[in-house]
DNA sequence: TCTTGACCTGGACAGAGTCCATCGTAGGAT
DNA sequence: ATCCTACGATGGACTCTGTCCAGGTCAAGA
């Protein structure tokens, strides 16, 4: 957690109270909180944290690869701390729950050298849908 | 593409002016337009057709099974009348084109029981990203 | 402790999509 | 061919997400 903030402080970042209760709030695994959400959580913590802030907070932590960004079903994107670690997610189309999932191989290898029509591909995202046992 | 408008004709639809427009311009491989760009294109052919008319048809479209909906960018979603055929999709991170693509073998695949989690599984949308030969 | 430039705030604004009361019309019935 | 009526279209207001900006605030180095 103060990891996080320890490699943003090496990159530059001023550390400010806002800053520091956004990462506490998108800490954990299986977190996909909207930016919304995020706010909500925050202003628990500091009351008088403004929208923009986290908003550009999150953005930042995005740019600076800390923090997936993703978007399953054209609503509000969420934002996923588990970003260190390559992953796909896995969406129950019945409730909305996500969660994170490690699929066997590269998702770049399913692509073969003539469908990839010049592209120089860096990544692939996977998006698996379903019902999950809840409400299976 | 009157294929499509026979399927939605035996499945009770009524075919009007406006729905017929709106399955016009959708009509083509790698089509892949936003709502207001097919409304822009939809008033080009019928002037008076509004745009909560072109949402509702392309909602009831994608309801139905014929256009597949698509958000890459968690800006507005686009519609991809390819949907009979299954295929995913490739993305420059330059200038935003989209591809039509096949991978070899079903994406599901990839996810081992261990990772499923109970769920039951109806799908994968996978995007591929990277640059495109103009913006390589 | 002081200074300063990076950061935060709140509110206005913009883009995408939905809702709803009302009007129009496709297509079956006659 | 004409009539009826329920389904569909209209357009304007509204909601939800997200961005922008002018001005006030504060983290951190000197």
């Amino acid at each position: 957690m103060s990891d996080l903030l320890r490699r943003l402080r090496a990159r530059g970042w001023r550390v400010t109270a806002q800053r520091r209760v956004v990462a506490e709030v998108l800490d954990g695994e299986h977190v996909h909180l909207t930016a919304d959400e995020v706010h909500a959580r925050a202003v628990l913590r500091l009351p008088e944290v403004s929208r923009a802030t986290v908003y550009n907070t999150l953005g930042e932590l995005v740019l600076l690869g800390e923090v997936a960004e993703l978007s399953t079903d054209g609503r509000a994107k969420r934002y996923d701390p588990n970003a260190h670690r390559p992953h796909q997610h896995l969406v129950c189309t019945g409730c909305g729950l996500i969660r994170d999932v490690r699929p066997t191989g590269d998702p770049l290898d399913g692509l073969p050298a003539a469908q990839r029509f010049g592209f120089t591909l860096s990544g692939a995202e996977v998006v698996y849908r379903g019902l999950c046992p809840s409400c299976g």
